[in-house]
DNA sequence: GTCTATAGATTGATAGAC
DNA sequence: GTCTATCAATCTATAGAC
């Protein structure tokens, strides 16, 4: 059965699994066997493993590159027709909000911005290279427009500000929705759009400290 | 050659790829070729590759550990003699302070905190589990005393905003000394004291957050 | 304790029939 | 496009000489 849909279920498979063993740790057989489709169907349609992991980042992330960028610059142009500097708050909102709201965004899209959350700061060089290729645009249109908000920041003070609220981000993407042990009296909300509010508030607070 | 040093010597070399090339990707030949020993010493001397792992994190966790929670008894000591609540800078101080200074406490503690900051949001269980089980109860110590800190807030509340403050710290770790493309302008410092100043203002901030 | 040698399993990738 | 079969390389782990 020659289905069109071999591809898609090879990159279901993989998204899947590589958010939850990792790159290295999740073989070709482990992800032909889930997408129930021939080993060799992965050398056929995509060429190599690596140009595997290389698909699902693009799959999804070109999608969500383009509502992140899109909502930069309403937020600068829209600044600019008022006279008026970009905000700190609609600038980190115009990021963060599409990003976690991407978890709910269709099946599998949680695995997928897991595997953001990850990807980051992930050991491996080829997991790592392949995100930050597809995110370092967006991360110096971020930056731009943080510097008009925050004129009075140095551009150091700023970029490591920025930094924080990334790593702060990645790693509640990566935190949502798990079951770790939890302290005594804690029932952590994990939906959306509190876990949002919840992280703009603080990115917002770091950043905007004198 | 009997050497007392082998086992130190593995440690070392596995310390060094583990953090820049993660568990998975690093093999017992690569570890025992930097090392200089013979390959069947790792068996020999702890048993597994993964009980090789777990002696990695013990090595530096248990001293380090040992001066967060030191840390962490004084501030709460301090303020109870003082007849206060806890600072959530003091607070914080105690558990980040010494963990970003433990980058320059010794021969290869820089890849070690490289790899604490990576370990938090490892995709593989491996890793992040042998992590959780020495940091968990240190998390629960600083929880209890941000809970004294901050006790409008809650628990929620707060659980979310320490893990904020965790990814920030984590991910801080993991960009420091690294030499990513850098927005136009930007020469970030990455001395401990500068980076641990700015990232305790950022956290403290975000806490502290009406 | 250190070494050689190798077992035994698994890996990514490919050739070639259909 | 899909399959079987397999190659060549790699891996962790261990047995046994020294």
């Amino acid at each position: 059965m020659s289905l069109p849909e071999t591809k898609e279920r090879i990159l279901d498979s993989a998204e899947y699994l590589f958010a939850r063993k990792g790159f290295h740790n999740t073989s070709l057989r482990a992800i032909t066997g889930r997408a129930a489709v021939n080993l060799a169907a992965v050398n056929y349609h995509f060429g190599s493993k690596e140009a595997l992991l290389e698909a699902v980042f693009e799959r999804r992330l070109v999608p969500l590159n383009k509502v992140r960028r899109k909502n930069l610059e309403v937020v600068r142009e829209t600044a600019r027709r008022e006279g008026r500097l970009p905000g700190v708050e609609e600038s980190l909102r115009a990021f963060i909000e599409p990003t976690l709201a991407f978890r709910k965004s269709g099946t599998g899209a949680e695995d997928f911005i897991t595997l953001v959350g990850r990807a980051m700061s992930d050991p491996d060089d080829t997991v790592r290279n392949v995100f930050i290729r597809h995110i370092a645009p967006l991360f110096y249109m971020l930056f731009d427009i943080l510097r008009e908000a925050l004129p009075e920041l140095s551009p150091d003070m700023l970029f490591w500000r920025l930094q924080f609220a990334i790593g702060a981000m990645g790693h509640a993407i990566c935190m949502a929705g798990k079951s770790y042990s939890l302290p005594e009296g804690v029932t952590p909300v994990s939906d959306v759009e509190s876990l949002t509010a919840m992280l703009l508030d603080f990115v917002v607070a770091g950043m905007e400290r004198a």
